[in-house]
DNA sequence: ACTCATATGTCTTATATATGACTTTGTAAC
DNA sequence: GTTACAAAGTCATATATAAGACATATGAGT
């Protein structure tokens, strides 16, 4: 009688191969050894390996191309645009964002920032406001909270300088990959220092997204607000 | 020297066992024949039909149950309100709506209509009208247009016994099964009439979630658009 | 009737092997 | 130099085989 293994071999192979981008041994762009190699390695065949390989790109945690290799994924603009970003004109063409930061500080998280962020109460954040623009208006207004303990220095960079792109920043900086999202949306009414930004009147209707990041080990590792002008643009959501 | 194949061989399995869904050859809740018999049939073997199967049990079409067999999915109520509402308490739990039908009328498709079901200009519609209800109070409005040559006899159906899971109506009646759905989400100010409806002053803000429904042979079966009160509930989206 | 063990049929996991397709690199020919 | 071709390395596809896990039916024994 043998206990029934928790896990399928290919599935203990998938977490092996996560936590070695978890803790840094694969970083962002680096090529992974080929099948063979990571069978021979996990003593496992290759078509176990090539299951958990799947299993990771279907996740978008890893880029398979034939004939060169198999590679961990990076934050590109392209994969900022089609994952993480929903906002679509009217006539469906993506425009993507340009950004202007208005703000940045750092404090203790409030009581929300240390739920949403699942953060000690009282640790440090860094909160930044930004107002993004598309087709050249105006468009989005974003407040985000970073956890400061995972963005070492980040207080000290210069404000003006900071791309567009943060998830890169994140990623090429200190080695924080976000790999998922989730996303919560409301209607709401844009505020006088909103509807100002947005040159809306107030009032007006913006809609609201509230998004929690998570790194690869699955903690959160950003807490984004964002309140956009739908009018001549719309959130996508495919349902399959 | 030979010409590439468009498809791999999987694809082209995973289109035909399609085919057989579409056409009617198999019905939503029937189970396929086992692996090794449909290797057979297709004179390809098992893993090519397993492939197959997994993909198609991958964007839901099949339910893969070991010990079982394979089925064609059903619209349960479990899936409508998994897959398809994507309304969720601020507490996150998932309040199951009820429905009141509010009016249905036939008539001629609008341009638009047309437009976004694809239709031929002036082809006959279904419109429904009706209030949905979140926790027991009424919490979105909803106006559905179907087209009628794929629901044949909906106008003469009794509106008031009209079920609340029209997704399963669909399949069980006519043999429509909805594959897949796009939506696009706007912020928007509630008019009179949607104010009354839900119990909000006229110019509180609603979210317009616009879907279109498509069935197995990717045409669109359905348009719907939904304005929600969004006070006490948020549209959820998970990115990956 | 009820329980239990067994048999059967199903999907699931794991391995091995071979071939094809794509990419890069080295090398020979020009 | 430049081109053309061959070779090697990679992932992708397809097959075959075996054993495990899960669900249900069957039948013996009580």
């Amino acid at each position: 009688m043998e206990m029934p293994r928790a896990q399928p071999l290919y599935r203990q192979t998938k977490a092996a191969l996560m936590r070695r981008m978890v803790d840094g041994r694969w970083r962002a762009g680096d090529m992974l050894p080929a099948e063979p190699a990571l069978a021979a390695e996990f003593g496992v065949s290759q078509g176990t390996v090539r299951r958990a390989l799947d299993e990771l790109a279907q996740i978008n945690l890893v880029v398979r191309r034939q004939g060169k290799g198999t590679f961990v994924a990076e934050h590109t603009r392209e994969r900022a645009l089609f994952h993480f970003f929903h906002l679509v004109g009217d006539d469906g063409k993506r425009a993507l964002p340009g950004s202007r930061m208005l703000s940045m500080k750092a404090g203790a998280a409030t009581r929300e920032e240390s739920r949403r962020l699942k953060l000690a109460a009282g640790t440090r954040v860094v909160r930044l406001h930004r107002l993004r623009m598309l087709d050249g208006r105006a468009a989005i207004v974003e407040r985000i909270v970073l956890p400061a303990s995972l963005y070492d220095g980040f207080e000290r960079l210069d404000r003006a300088s900071l791309p567009n792109e943060l998830y890169k920043l994140y990623q090429e900086r200190w080695g924080v990959t976000v790999a998922r999202a989730a996303e919560k949306l409301k209607s709401a009414l844009a505020g006088p220092e909103d509807a100002a930004h947005l040159g809306l009147r107030s009032g007006a209707p913006v809609l609201e997204i509230d998004r929690i990041a998570y790194a690869l080990d699955g903690n959160p590792c950003e807490w984004r607000v964002s309140r956009c002008d739908t009018s001549a643009h719309h959130y996508v959501s495919e349902v399959v």
